[in-house]
DNA sequence: AAAACAATCCCCAATAATGGGGATATTAAG
DNA sequence: CTTAATATCCCCATTATTGGGGATTGTTTT
Protein backbone atom coordinates (compact mmCIF):
# COMPACT_ATOMS: atom_id res chain seq x y z
CA UNK A 1 0.00 0.00 0.00
CA UNK A 2 2.58 2.46 -1.21
CA UNK A 3 0.43 4.84 -2.59
CA UNK A 4 -1.91 7.14 -0.23
CA UNK A 5 -5.44 6.21 0.24
CA UNK A 6 -7.47 8.53 -1.32
CA UNK A 7 -11.11 9.38 0.76
CA UNK A 8 -14.36 10.87 -0.16
CA UNK A 9 -16.33 12.32 2.87
CA UNK A 10 -19.85 12.81 2.83
CA UNK A 11 -20.79 14.07 6.63
CA UNK A 12 -23.38 17.12 7.07
CA UNK A 13 -22.00 18.62 9.91
CA UNK A 14 -19.59 20.93 8.53
CA UNK A 15 -18.03 21.33 11.81
CA UNK A 16 -17.49 16.99 11.46
CA UNK A 17 -16.13 17.47 8.35
CA UNK A 18 -13.05 20.28 9.69
CA UNK A 19 -12.63 18.07 12.53
CA UNK A 20 -12.31 14.82 10.27
CA UNK A 21 -9.69 16.46 7.46
CA UNK A 22 -7.84 17.58 10.14
CA UNK A 23 -7.09 15.12 11.93
CA UNK A 24 -6.64 12.57 9.22
CA UNK A 25 -4.37 14.79 7.24
CA UNK A 26 -1.67 14.49 10.81
CA UNK A 27 -1.86 11.16 8.99
CA UNK A 28 -0.37 12.67 5.73
CA UNK A 29 1.61 9.89 4.93
CA UNK A 30 -1.29 7.33 4.16
CA UNK A 31 -4.80 9.47 3.56
CA UNK A 32 -6.25 12.65 2.10
CA UNK A 33 -9.45 13.73 2.24
CA UNK A 34 -9.50 14.70 -1.51
CA UNK A 35 -13.76 15.39 -1.66
CA UNK A 36 -15.82 16.72 1.25
CA UNK A 37 -19.93 16.55 0.16
CA UNK A 38 -22.37 17.98 2.67
CA UNK A 39 -24.90 15.28 1.37
CA UNK A 40 -25.41 11.98 -0.87
CA UNK A 41 -27.29 14.04 -3.35
CA UNK A 42 -24.34 16.66 -3.75
CA UNK A 43 -21.62 13.33 -3.58
CA UNK A 44 -23.68 11.89 -6.52
CA UNK A 45 -23.45 14.50 -8.73
CA UNK A 46 -19.27 14.51 -9.12
CA UNK A 47 -19.20 10.61 -8.39
CA UNK A 48 -18.40 9.92 -12.09
CA UNK A 49 -15.31 12.21 -11.82
CA UNK A 50 -13.88 11.21 -8.95
CA UNK A 51 -12.09 7.92 -8.07
CA UNK A 52 -11.93 7.88 -4.36
CA UNK A 53 -10.66 4.46 -2.33
CA UNK A 54 -12.70 5.19 0.95
CA UNK A 55 -16.01 7.15 1.01
CA UNK A 56 -16.51 7.64 4.50
CA UNK A 57 -19.83 8.51 4.77
CA UNK A 58 -22.38 9.43 8.28
CA UNK A 59 -24.95 6.58 8.50
CA UNK A 60 -27.69 8.90 9.75
CA UNK A 61 -27.71 10.23 5.62
CA UNK A 62 -29.42 7.06 4.63
CA UNK A 63 -33.06 5.63 4.94
CA UNK A 64 -33.03 3.96 8.60
CA UNK A 65 -35.70 1.36 7.50
CA UNK A 66 -33.30 -0.53 5.65
CA UNK A 67 -35.23 -0.48 2.83
CA UNK A 68 -32.68 1.30 0.77
CA UNK A 69 -29.18 -0.27 0.69
CA UNK A 70 -26.29 1.82 1.11
CA UNK A 71 -24.70 0.25 -2.04
CA UNK A 72 -27.29 1.47 -4.46
CA UNK A 73 -27.78 4.76 -2.64
CA UNK A 74 -24.38 5.62 -3.41
CA UNK A 75 -22.95 5.79 -7.12
CA UNK A 76 -19.55 3.56 -6.66
CA UNK A 77 -18.43 2.82 -10.18
CA UNK A 78 -14.95 1.90 -8.91
CA UNK A 79 -16.57 0.08 -6.00
CA UNK A 80 -14.89 1.92 -3.35
CA UNK A 81 -14.62 0.65 0.23
CA UNK A 82 -17.76 2.60 2.32
CA UNK A 83 -17.41 3.26 5.91
CA UNK A 84 -19.48 4.57 8.37
CA UNK A 85 -18.52 7.52 10.35
CA UNK A 86 -21.40 7.43 12.95
CA UNK A 87 -22.47 9.33 16.27
CA UNK A 88 -25.54 8.15 16.98
CA UNK A 89 -27.27 4.60 17.55
CA UNK A 90 -27.74 3.22 13.88
CA UNK A 91 -29.51 -0.20 13.42
CA UNK A 92 -28.06 -3.34 12.66
CA UNK A 93 -29.15 -4.15 9.43
CA UNK A 94 -27.05 -0.72 8.28
CA UNK A 95 -24.39 -1.69 10.19
CA UNK A 96 -24.42 -4.63 8.31
CA UNK A 97 -23.70 -2.51 5.01
CA UNK A 98 -20.33 -1.27 5.57
CA UNK A 99 -17.16 -2.24 5.56
CA UNK A 100 -16.79 -0.84 8.64
CA UNK A 101 -18.26 1.59 11.03
CA UNK A 102 -16.57 4.20 13.07
CA UNK A 103 -17.12 6.43 15.78
CA UNK A 104 -17.26 10.10 16.61
CA UNK A 105 -15.27 9.15 19.21
CA UNK A 106 -12.53 7.52 18.26
CA UNK A 107 -9.03 9.06 18.41
CA UNK A 108 -7.37 10.25 15.17
CA UNK A 109 -5.27 7.28 15.12
CA UNK A 110 -8.40 4.85 15.84
CA UNK A 111 -9.88 5.76 12.67
CA UNK A 112 -6.70 5.53 10.79
CA UNK A 113 -6.24 2.38 11.80
CA UNK A 114 -9.70 1.01 11.24
CA UNK A 115 -9.68 2.44 7.88
CA UNK A 116 -6.31 0.12 7.00
CA UNK A 117 -7.95 -2.76 8.55
CA UNK A 118 -10.58 -2.54 6.02
CA UNK A 119 -7.94 -3.14 3.60
CA UNK A 120 -6.28 -5.79 5.14
CA UNK A 121 -9.86 -7.40 5.58
CA UNK A 122 -10.42 -8.10 2.06
CA UNK A 123 -7.97 -11.28 2.00
CA UNK A 124 -9.99 -12.28 5.00
CA UNK A 125 -13.57 -12.08 3.82
CA UNK A 126 -12.92 -14.72 1.01
CA UNK A 127 -11.98 -17.03 3.26
CA UNK A 128 -15.26 -16.27 5.77
CA UNK A 129 -17.49 -17.02 2.85
CA UNK A 130 -15.23 -20.38 1.72
CA UNK A 131 -15.98 -21.37 5.62
CA UNK A 132 -19.27 -21.25 5.55
CA UNK A 133 -19.99 -17.47 6.61
CA UNK A 134 -22.53 -15.49 4.65
CA UNK A 135 -22.79 -11.70 6.21
CA UNK A 136 -26.28 -11.51 7.92
CA UNK A 137 -29.01 -11.80 5.74
CA UNK A 138 -32.25 -11.02 8.06
CA UNK A 139 -34.40 -7.75 7.12
CA UNK A 140 -37.77 -7.26 8.38
CA UNK A 141 -40.23 -6.91 6.04
CA UNK A 142 -42.82 -5.17 7.17
CA UNK A 143 -46.19 -4.34 5.57
CA UNK A 144 -47.62 -1.02 5.43
CA UNK A 145 -50.64 -1.53 7.41
CA UNK A 146 -48.09 -3.68 9.82
CA UNK A 147 -45.58 -0.45 10.09
CA UNK A 148 -48.71 1.70 10.57
CA UNK A 149 -50.17 -0.28 13.58
CA UNK A 150 -45.75 -0.71 14.95
CA UNK A 151 -45.67 3.28 15.12
CA UNK A 152 -49.01 3.32 17.08
CA UNK A 153 -47.82 0.05 19.43
CA UNK A 154 -44.85 2.42 19.96
CA UNK A 155 -46.68 5.69 20.64
CA UNK A 156 -47.86 3.57 23.63
CA UNK A 157 -51.76 3.40 22.14
CA UNK A 158 -53.82 0.15 23.58
CA UNK A 159 -55.21 -2.56 20.58
CA UNK A 160 -58.42 -0.48 21.15
CA UNK A 161 -56.91 2.82 20.70
CA UNK A 162 -55.13 1.52 17.70
CA UNK A 163 -57.91 -0.04 16.14
CA UNK A 164 -60.06 3.40 16.29
CA UNK A 165 -57.57 5.26 14.96
CA UNK A 166 -57.08 3.08 11.68
CA UNK A 167 -61.06 2.43 11.69
CA UNK A 168 -60.56 -1.49 12.11
CA UNK A 169 -61.24 -4.08 14.42
CA UNK A 170 -59.20 -5.44 17.53
CA UNK A 171 -59.25 -8.20 16.21
CA UNK A 172 -57.35 -7.18 12.49
CA UNK A 173 -54.87 -4.99 15.46
CA UNK A 174 -54.18 -8.14 17.08
CA UNK A 175 -53.57 -10.06 13.54
CA UNK A 176 -51.31 -7.46 12.92
CA UNK A 177 -49.64 -7.68 15.57
CA UNK A 178 -49.12 -11.25 15.64
CA UNK A 179 -47.78 -10.82 12.29
CA UNK A 180 -45.15 -7.87 12.92
CA UNK A 181 -44.13 -10.30 16.32
CA UNK A 182 -43.47 -13.15 13.49
CA UNK A 183 -41.44 -11.25 11.27
CA UNK A 184 -39.13 -9.11 13.99
CA UNK A 185 -38.80 -11.91 16.37
CA UNK A 186 -39.62 -8.22 19.01
CA UNK A 187 -42.29 -9.69 21.42
CA UNK A 188 -41.86 -6.97 24.12
CA UNK A 189 -43.53 -3.22 23.51
CA UNK A 190 -40.15 -1.60 24.81
CA UNK A 191 -38.21 -3.84 22.17
CA UNK A 192 -40.79 -3.33 19.19
CA UNK A 193 -40.29 0.82 20.37
CA UNK A 194 -36.94 0.68 20.03
CA UNK A 195 -37.26 -1.50 16.90
CA UNK A 196 -39.28 1.53 15.70
CA UNK A 197 -36.93 4.37 17.13
CA UNK A 198 -33.68 2.17 15.34
CA UNK A 199 -35.49 1.91 11.95
CA UNK A 200 -36.40 5.87 12.18
CA UNK A 201 -40.06 4.63 12.01
CA UNK A 202 -41.02 7.04 15.07
CA UNK A 203 -38.87 10.65 16.00
CA UNK A 204 -38.26 11.84 19.42
CA UNK B 1 -18.48 43.69 23.64
CA UNK B 2 -14.99 44.57 22.44
CA UNK B 3 -12.95 41.76 23.93
CA UNK B 4 -13.08 38.57 22.57
CA UNK B 5 -14.95 35.95 24.14
CA UNK B 6 -12.63 33.33 25.65
CA UNK B 7 -14.28 29.98 25.21
CA UNK B 8 -13.64 26.75 27.25
CA UNK B 9 -14.49 23.48 25.27
CA UNK B 10 -15.55 19.99 27.23
CA UNK B 11 -16.32 17.84 24.70
CA UNK B 12 -15.20 13.54 24.52
CA UNK B 13 -14.61 13.54 20.75
CA UNK B 14 -10.73 14.76 19.31
CA UNK B 15 -12.46 15.23 16.15
CA UNK B 16 -15.61 17.20 17.37
CA UNK B 17 -12.61 19.32 19.46
CA UNK B 18 -10.72 20.15 16.16
CA UNK B 19 -13.73 21.02 14.24
CA UNK B 20 -14.76 23.16 16.40
CA UNK B 21 -11.73 25.06 17.51
CA UNK B 22 -10.88 25.50 13.96
CA UNK B 23 -14.13 26.70 13.03
CA UNK B 24 -14.61 29.05 15.71
CA UNK B 25 -11.16 30.11 15.08
CA UNK B 26 -12.20 31.39 11.69
CA UNK B 27 -14.40 34.05 13.74
CA UNK B 28 -10.92 35.26 14.81
CA UNK B 29 -11.90 38.60 16.22
CA UNK B 30 -15.02 37.54 18.34
CA UNK B 31 -14.00 34.11 19.52
CA UNK B 32 -11.12 32.38 21.28
CA UNK B 33 -11.03 28.72 22.05
CA UNK B 34 -8.42 29.14 24.61
CA UNK B 35 -8.93 25.87 26.80
CA UNK B 36 -10.06 22.51 25.48
CA UNK B 37 -10.85 19.30 27.63
CA UNK B 38 -11.72 15.77 26.85
CA UNK B 39 -13.94 15.56 30.02
CA UNK B 40 -16.21 17.12 32.83
CA UNK B 41 -13.13 15.80 35.12
CA UNK B 42 -10.15 17.14 32.93
CA UNK B 43 -12.03 20.35 33.29
CA UNK B 44 -12.60 20.47 37.19
CA UNK B 45 -8.97 20.02 37.58
CA UNK B 46 -8.29 23.28 35.70
CA UNK B 47 -11.21 25.59 36.39
CA UNK B 48 -9.76 27.84 39.06
CA UNK B 49 -7.16 28.66 36.98
CA UNK B 50 -8.98 29.67 33.97
CA UNK B 51 -11.78 32.30 33.28
CA UNK B 52 -13.91 31.33 30.40
CA UNK B 53 -16.49 33.62 29.49
CA UNK B 54 -18.40 30.41 27.93
CA UNK B 55 -18.02 26.94 28.60
CA UNK B 56 -18.72 24.97 25.63
CA UNK B 57 -19.80 21.46 26.78
CA UNK B 58 -21.46 18.05 25.23
CA UNK B 59 -24.42 17.49 27.15
CA UNK B 60 -23.52 13.55 27.02
CA UNK B 61 -21.18 14.35 29.59
CA UNK B 62 -23.59 14.84 32.47
CA UNK B 63 -25.76 12.35 34.01
CA UNK B 64 -28.92 12.17 32.18
CA UNK B 65 -31.02 11.23 34.78
CA UNK B 66 -31.82 14.70 35.69
CA UNK B 67 -30.79 13.93 38.99
CA UNK B 68 -26.93 16.08 38.81
CA UNK B 69 -27.55 19.38 37.48
CA UNK B 70 -25.42 20.95 35.06
CA UNK B 71 -24.46 23.72 37.54
CA UNK B 72 -23.05 22.16 40.55
CA UNK B 73 -21.24 19.29 38.57
CA UNK B 74 -19.03 22.25 36.31
CA UNK B 75 -16.92 24.23 38.73
CA UNK B 76 -17.85 28.08 37.30
CA UNK B 77 -16.44 30.31 39.65
CA UNK B 78 -17.12 32.88 37.32
CA UNK B 79 -20.39 32.45 36.48
CA UNK B 80 -19.59 31.92 32.67
CA UNK B 81 -22.39 30.94 30.30
CA UNK B 82 -22.76 27.45 30.08
CA UNK B 83 -23.78 26.73 26.22
CA UNK B 84 -24.53 22.76 25.03
CA UNK B 85 -23.16 21.00 22.10
CA UNK B 86 -25.00 18.22 21.38
CA UNK B 87 -25.01 15.76 18.39
CA UNK B 88 -27.78 13.37 19.66
CA UNK B 89 -31.32 13.27 21.70
CA UNK B 90 -31.27 15.12 24.91
CA UNK B 91 -33.92 15.43 27.55
CA UNK B 92 -35.67 18.25 27.72
CA UNK B 93 -34.57 18.61 31.49
CA UNK B 94 -30.73 18.56 31.06
CA UNK B 95 -31.88 21.16 27.83
CA UNK B 96 -33.68 23.85 30.53
CA UNK B 97 -30.14 23.90 32.14
CA UNK B 98 -28.09 25.65 29.07
CA UNK B 99 -28.32 29.32 28.59
CA UNK B 100 -28.33 27.90 24.97
CA UNK B 101 -28.43 24.32 23.07
CA UNK B 102 -26.25 24.29 19.89
CA UNK B 103 -25.96 21.28 17.38
CA UNK B 104 -23.40 19.47 15.66
CA UNK B 105 -25.29 19.90 12.86
CA UNK B 106 -25.46 24.00 12.53
CA UNK B 107 -22.68 25.98 10.80
CA UNK B 108 -19.86 27.61 12.38
CA UNK B 109 -21.86 31.19 11.94
CA UNK B 110 -24.86 30.12 13.15
CA UNK B 111 -22.87 28.39 16.16
CA UNK B 112 -20.77 32.01 16.18
CA UNK B 113 -24.68 33.71 16.22
CA UNK B 114 -26.27 31.26 18.65
CA UNK B 115 -23.01 32.43 21.33
CA UNK B 116 -23.72 35.83 21.02
CA UNK B 117 -27.36 35.99 21.34
CA UNK B 118 -26.30 34.16 24.72
CA UNK B 119 -24.90 37.16 25.75
CA UNK B 120 -27.37 39.64 24.59
CA UNK B 121 -30.41 37.40 26.16
CA UNK B 122 -29.04 38.13 29.55
CA UNK B 123 -31.06 41.70 29.72
CA UNK B 124 -34.23 39.79 28.24
CA UNK B 125 -34.30 37.12 31.22
CA UNK B 126 -35.42 39.75 33.53
CA UNK B 127 -37.42 40.63 32.03
CA UNK B 128 -39.12 36.91 31.07
CA UNK B 129 -38.46 36.58 35.18
CA UNK B 130 -40.19 39.90 35.70
CA UNK B 131 -43.51 38.99 33.38
CA UNK B 132 -44.47 35.53 35.75
CA UNK B 133 -42.23 33.24 33.30
CA UNK B 134 -40.41 30.63 35.41
CA UNK B 135 -37.95 28.41 33.51
CA UNK B 136 -39.84 24.92 33.70
CA UNK B 137 -39.31 23.41 37.06
CA UNK B 138 -40.32 20.30 36.33
CA UNK B 139 -37.48 16.77 37.15
CA UNK B 140 -38.76 13.39 37.93
CA UNK B 141 -37.29 12.54 41.24
CA UNK B 142 -37.33 8.52 41.00
CA UNK B 143 -35.77 6.53 43.63
CA UNK B 144 -33.16 4.07 42.83
CA UNK B 145 -34.91 1.19 42.95
CA UNK B 146 -37.82 2.90 40.78
CA UNK B 147 -35.24 3.74 38.52
CA UNK B 148 -33.84 -0.52 38.31
CA UNK B 149 -37.90 -1.13 37.88
CA UNK B 150 -37.85 1.32 35.27
CA UNK B 151 -34.71 -0.05 33.42
CA UNK B 152 -36.69 -3.73 33.45
CA UNK B 153 -39.86 -2.54 31.93
CA UNK B 154 -37.44 -0.71 29.44
CA UNK B 155 -35.83 -3.48 28.34
CA UNK B 156 -39.19 -5.38 28.03
CA UNK B 157 -39.57 -7.85 31.37
CA UNK B 158 -42.77 -8.90 32.19
CA UNK B 159 -43.15 -8.07 36.12
CA UNK B 160 -43.05 -11.59 37.27
CA UNK B 161 -39.66 -11.73 35.49
CA UNK B 162 -38.59 -8.31 37.01
CA UNK B 163 -39.77 -9.60 40.03
CA UNK B 164 -37.23 -12.42 39.78
CA UNK B 165 -34.36 -10.52 38.62
CA UNK B 166 -34.40 -8.04 42.02
CA UNK B 167 -35.59 -10.58 43.96
CA UNK B 168 -39.16 -9.34 45.23
CA UNK B 169 -42.30 -9.96 44.82
CA UNK B 170 -44.77 -8.89 41.54
CA UNK B 171 -46.52 -6.54 43.96
CA UNK B 172 -43.31 -4.96 45.04
CA UNK B 173 -42.94 -4.86 41.24
CA UNK B 174 -46.38 -3.67 40.67
CA UNK B 175 -45.72 -0.75 43.58
CA UNK B 176 -42.71 0.27 41.72
CA UNK B 177 -44.37 1.21 38.70
CA UNK B 178 -47.48 2.95 40.01
CA UNK B 179 -45.28 5.02 41.62
CA UNK B 180 -43.25 5.49 38.38
CA UNK B 181 -46.18 6.58 36.30
CA UNK B 182 -47.90 8.71 39.33
CA UNK B 183 -44.08 10.48 39.32
CA UNK B 184 -43.45 10.36 35.66
CA UNK B 185 -46.84 10.63 33.80
CA UNK B 186 -45.79 8.03 31.85
CA UNK B 187 -48.59 5.26 30.98
CA UNK B 188 -47.19 3.29 28.46
CA UNK B 189 -44.71 1.06 28.04
CA UNK B 190 -43.31 2.57 24.85
CA UNK B 191 -43.24 6.08 26.91
CA UNK B 192 -40.95 4.92 29.67
CA UNK B 193 -38.68 2.96 26.90
CA UNK B 194 -38.25 6.64 25.35
CA UNK B 195 -38.10 8.18 28.68
CA UNK B 196 -35.10 5.53 29.44
CA UNK B 197 -33.70 6.39 26.35
CA UNK B 198 -33.88 10.07 26.83
CA UNK B 199 -32.50 10.02 30.50
CA UNK B 200 -29.72 7.64 29.62
CA UNK B 201 -30.60 4.82 31.95
CA UNK B 202 -30.34 2.14 28.99
CA UNK B 203 -28.27 1.69 25.95
CA UNK B 204 -28.69 0.48 22.71
C1' DA C 1 -53.48 -20.51 -12.87
C1' DA C 2 -51.55 -21.51 -8.58
C1' DA C 3 -49.14 -19.82 -4.71
C1' DA C 4 -47.98 -16.30 -1.66
C1' DC C 5 -49.06 -12.30 0.62
C1' DA C 6 -52.02 -8.58 2.46
C1' DA C 7 -55.84 -6.99 5.05
C1' DT C 8 -59.75 -7.82 7.24
C1' DC C 9 -62.62 -10.30 10.66
C1' DC C 10 -63.87 -13.98 14.46
C1' DC C 11 -63.52 -17.31 18.86
C1' DC C 12 -61.35 -19.02 23.02
C1' DA C 13 -58.51 -19.49 27.08
C1' DA C 14 -54.57 -18.09 29.55
C1' DT C 15 -51.62 -14.70 31.13
C1' DA C 16 -50.37 -9.86 32.19
C1' DA C 17 -51.21 -5.31 33.47
C1' DT C 18 -53.95 -1.52 35.62
C1' DG C 19 -56.13 0.98 39.25
C1' DG C 20 -58.10 1.15 43.52
C1' DG C 21 -57.63 0.13 48.19
C1' DG C 22 -54.65 -1.11 52.01
C1' DA C 23 -50.26 -2.50 55.58
C1' DT C 24 -45.47 -2.32 57.83
C1' DA C 25 -40.54 -1.18 58.71
C1' DT C 26 -36.69 1.74 57.78
C1' DT C 27 -34.37 5.81 56.64
C1' DA C 28 -33.90 10.83 55.75
C1' DA C 29 -35.25 15.64 56.44
C1' DG C 30 -37.41 19.33 58.80
C1' DC D 1 -39.79 14.07 67.15
C1' DT D 2 -42.72 14.23 63.57
C1' DT D 3 -43.20 13.99 58.70
C1' DA D 4 -42.08 12.38 54.26
C1' DA D 5 -40.19 9.11 51.45
C1' DT D 6 -38.67 4.47 50.39
C1' DA D 7 -39.14 -0.37 50.04
C1' DT D 8 -41.51 -4.15 50.87
C1' DC D 9 -45.79 -6.89 50.88
C1' DC D 10 -51.07 -8.05 50.17
C1' DC D 11 -56.18 -8.16 48.09
C1' DC D 12 -59.66 -7.24 44.59
C1' DA D 13 -61.81 -6.38 40.14
C1' DT D 14 -61.36 -4.85 35.61
C1' DT D 15 -59.12 -4.35 31.40
C1' DA D 16 -55.47 -5.67 28.00
C1' DT D 17 -52.54 -8.64 25.81
C1' DT D 18 -50.93 -13.12 24.12
C1' DG D 19 -51.11 -17.36 21.64
C1' DG D 20 -53.57 -20.82 19.54
C1' DG D 21 -56.88 -21.86 16.23
C1' DG D 22 -59.58 -20.38 12.26
C1' DA D 23 -62.08 -17.60 7.79
C1' DT D 24 -62.67 -14.44 3.58
C1' DT D 25 -61.46 -11.25 -0.11
C1' DG D 26 -58.40 -9.20 -2.81
C1' DT D 27 -53.63 -8.35 -4.99
C1' DT D 28 -49.02 -9.64 -6.41
C1' DT D 29 -45.64 -12.88 -7.91
C1' DT D 30 -44.07 -16.76 -10.09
Amino acid sequence: MAAKLRIALIEPSQIVRTGLEASLSSFGAKFQVLWSFSSISHFTSFSDEIDPDIIVVNPALFDQTGAEKVKTAINNPRDARIVAFAYSIISESLKRQFSAVLSIYDTPSEIAMSIERVFQKEIDDNELIQSGYTPHPVEYDLSDREKEVLVSVAKGFTNKEIAGIHNISVHTVISHRKNIVRKTGIKSVSGLTVYSLLNGLIEQ
